[in-house]
DNA sequence: CACGCTCTGCCTGCG
DNA sequence: GCAGAGCGTG
């Protein structure tokens, strides 16, 4: 070793600064430490996303080349060729550097692992601007933890008896399982609700127990008849084909510690592992992370454990806490700067999260300056509440010329949305309503969803069960009890059974129509094999006897309607966007979806959401209603440390979502489920110093909506001038709908064929039509479709 | 077996 | 305030 090794290790690292010297230091110090065990805390608005992408790019161009001494003879002319290179011009520098690369990974050896598919796709997008395609950005492995999974089950899973043909169940469909399973068993649900039940094995499965490994105390009645369900849930899953989504994680993880060919094949495949979002992760994940990443031992998590959300879906901070104890050689290192705030929110955010004991401890500065106070205004109620976000809304956007698309409302609970959407509809804001009740959740949806199950796995019982019956094909539960004996004892499926329902005594009464729905399965099998998957999703609606079903109904279930034929458009979206596009891969991408990954941050609409989706979002203007004891902090969490600090980071989450403005809000009465309650402020209110305040109070002692001192019509004209048209986009899917006939906003006048006059107070998108509510002169106020209304405007 | 009535319970929610 | 489950009746 020269005298000239520590010059040249020492300029090397220098040009390696200056070209990321768009980061700071702490951002760098993560990207360049690219081997061992690394844990990198992320406060909020601090730029993780971006070190995780560069990182991923440094380690593919330039492997551990910031780290990794040189120990050769270094001659003198190689060192100041490397010092005069810090010249360079900055565009010049990374293609200088490639040679001084030390073991760079190709990119199928990276995998990246986040919790939504959003965070996933927009990790793909980043890493392709970053890494760039010719590097081969599309090889690397970013997915959410559970298509990582699928992926690996639907390849290796049959060295666990897992065919990879499996179906997934949801959250409901495997309560409704368990539903039927304690009536089989005849255990009370009124003494062990389902959904104790179905969170207790859910817990098991997070921690990797099967029910055989679940220990109880020998007394404890209710424990083992718990157990006993677990087991038969176990049993009937399997023999269904199907995994719940804890089983995902679980059966991978149990893949890898079971199956040496299997484990040797992913840990030699993966070089580099990065987790994203850790202070989410269960212990099941904490495993897998851990199996994945075994042979080589390069796992990055990066998290917040001040953002850990999600304990009550298993998610352990303990991840986080003890990752520099599990991984002894691991690197902790914390990035505080803020990009994303002013000074005063931030203030804010510190303030209320240091009352948590529980934490790691970090706190955000930024550069940003101070920036407006935070708004805390007391109204009368829910609808003045209402009102005021709508008329702020109206007013920033016409004062400050802000589009709505800047605004976001975020709330505790899904309740709370109803009476902000009504007055937004009122005051014509475009906006749109994130989560609730998802697209693919809706009943009509999941109907059609369970025939397309079966056509694909007709082992599945349980969806077959849901769907034998609906339309109505005279199989009542009496008939449904016997196909279920009949399962058991000759241990075939119930498609079998009702296939072969005139061989059985019991069923000869309902043979005929139970072979006639048979054989209605069975030609859409065949459909499925020959037709592209938009015609069989349309004769599986038709032929089933779907669709009159709704029809008949009447224009109450016209949204109905609306749906399935939307569900047929998203089958026509599906096969343009892949090549294979096989009922089987339709099937898992739907149940791998959820609302937020359709959330489009350029569609120019306020958005309303709950603060648990807004993780990883921000927005210039955050309004913050129902800052009230009993509504966030909620009332169950009350009574509980452990679950008011998770409580306390959700204030910090929600808090630091606000780019510029904050706007927190408290009502003096709040009706609620139907009742009317009286809270106090929030206690995270009074942890936020007063001085970073601008208390306002707007208390008028009576009932009050939407008041604004535009008129109807110039609201609508408002409207229009901004580019809105109609004033709401619904929930979901975002395509553009065609409309038929004619579209009216709220403050219109109306004449109905049969009602007569009224006046329209809102005007929502339901698919390719409009619900009006009306208030009619003589009729009261009505809900109507639209297309089924024969409207007409009146003037 | 289907329909309509009453009763209940309801936070947050990744995939 | 609303949806889904349970129950009684035609």
């Amino acid at each position: 070793m020269t005298a000239y090794t520590t010059r040249y290790n020492k300029a090397k690292r220098a040009l390696f600064e200056r070209m990321y010297s768009f980061l700071n230091e702490r951002q760098r110090e993560a990207v360049f430490t690219v081997d061992n065990p690394l844990l990198v805390l992320a406060g909020a608005g601090s730029g993780k996303t971006t070190v995780l992408v560069h990182r991923i790019a440094f380690i593919l161009r330039y492997g551990n080349a910031y780290y990794q001494n040189i120990n050769d003879d270094i001659t003198q002319e190689e060192v100041e060729k490397l010092e005069s290179a810090m010249d360079l011009p900055l565009d010049e520098l990374p293609a200088f550097l490639d040679g001084l690369a030390v073991g760079k990974c190709p990119p199928w050896a990276v995998l990246s692992i986040t919790f939504t598919n959003k965070a996933a796709k927009e990790m793909k997008e980043r890493l392709i601007k970053v890494v760039g395609e010719e590097r081969g950005a599309q090889d690397i492995w970013a997915g959410t933890f559970h298509s990582v999974c699928v992926r690996i089950l639907r390849r290796h899973g049959i060295e666990l008896n897992i065919p990879s043909n499996f179906t997934i169940y949801d959250a409901e469909d495997s309560k409704r399982l368990i539903s039927s399973i304690m009536k089989d068993l005849n255990i009370d649900e009124k003494i062990l609700p389902v959904k104790m039940i179905s969170s207790l094995i859910s817990k098991y499965k997070e921690q990797l127990v099967t029910p055989e490994e679940a220990v109880t105390p020998e007394k404890d009645f209710k424990m083992s008849r718990i157990l006993r369900v677990y087991k038969e849930y176990e049993r009937r899953l399997s023999e269904a084909n199907a995994l719940d989504f804890d089983d995902i994680i679980m059966k991978t993880v149990q893949l890898l510690k079971t199956s040496e060919s299997v484990r040797d094949y992913y840990q030699s495949r993966f070089k580099y592992v990065c987790v994203d979002e850790y202070q989410d992760t269960n212990h099941a994940q904490f495993e897998l992370a851990k199996l994945l990443s075994g042979k080589y031992r390069n796992l990055m998590v990066v998290g917040d454990d001040d953002q850990s959300i999600y304990k009550f879906r298993g998610a352990t901070i303990k991840n986080i806490l003890e990752f520099d104890t599990v991984f002894s050689d691991a690197k902790t290192v914390k990035l505080e700067q803020n990009y994303r705030s002013t000074e005063n929110i931030l203030n804010a955010a510190n303030a209320v999260i240091k009352n948590n004991v529980g934490r790691k401890g970090k706190n955000l500065w930024t550069k940003n300056g101070k920036g407006d106070a935070i708004v805390l205004k007391k109204l009368d109620d829910q609808n003045a509440e209402a009102s005021y976000i709508a008329n702020s809304i109206l007013e920033l956007a016409k004062n400050e010329n802000r589009k709505f698309n800047e605004f976001a409302v975020l709330y505790r609970m899904n309740a709370q949305s109803n009476a902000i959407e009504k007055v937004l509809a009122r005051a014509g804001v475009p906006y749109r309503v994130l989560g609730g009740t998802r697209f693919y959740d809706r009943k009509e949806i999941k109907d059609i969803m369970a025939y397309l199950c079966v056509i694909n796995n007709t082992n599945d019982n349980l969806r077959l069960q849901r769907i034998i019956n609906e339309p109505k094909r005279k199989i009542g539960s009496a008939t449904l009890e016997a196909i279920a004996d009949i399962s058991a004892n000759d241990g075939i499926s119930y498609f079998e059974v009702i296939s072969n329902a005139s061989k059985y005594v019991a069923l000869a009464k309902a043979a005929p129509v139970l072979t006639a729905f048979a054989n209605l399965i069975k030609q859409f099998v065949i459909i499925s094999k020959s037709e592209t998957l938009s015609s069989l999703f349309a004769k599986v609606i038709d032929m089933s006897g779907y669709r009159d079903m709704l029809v008949a109904a009447g224009p109450a279930e016209a949204d109905r309607v609306e749906n399935i034929d939307e569900l047929i458009s998203n089958a026509v979206e599906f096969e343009n966007q892949n090549d294979d596009a096989t009922l089987q891969s339709f099937l898992e991408e739907v149940s791998l979806i959820s609302d937020i990954d359709n959330y489009d941050a350029d569609a120019d609409s306020v958005v309303l959401m709950t603060i648990h989706s807004a993780k990883g979002l921000e927005f210039p203007i955050v309004y913050l209603p129902g800052m009230e004891n009993g509504i966030f902090p909620g009332v169950i969490s009350m009574s509980d440390n452990e679950d008011m600090e998770e409580e306390r980071r959700l204030a910090y989450v929600a808090i630091t979502r606000a780019k510029q403005k904050l706007i927190l809000s408290h009502v003096k009465e709040r009706l609620m489920f139907g009742k009317t309650q009286y809270n106090q402020i929030s206690r995270f209110i009074t942890e936020i110093p007063s001085d970073l305040l601008d208390v306002q109070e707007e208390i008028r002692h009576r009932n009050y909506m939407f008041e604004s001192k535009l008129t109807a019509k110039a609201r609508r004209e408002e409207a229009i001038s901004k580019g809105i048209g109609a004033p709401n986009v619904f929930v979901g899917k975002g395509s553009a709908k065609e409309k038929n006939g004619d579209v009216f906003v709220a403050g219109d006048t109306v004449i109905h064929p049969s009602f007569g006059r009224g006046d329209v107070l809102s005007a929502r998108s339901m698919g390719r039509d409009y619900l009006y509510e009306i208030a009619f002169d003589n009729f009261g106020t009505k809900k109507l479709m639209g297309s089924y209304a024969k409207l007409k405007k009146a003037e």
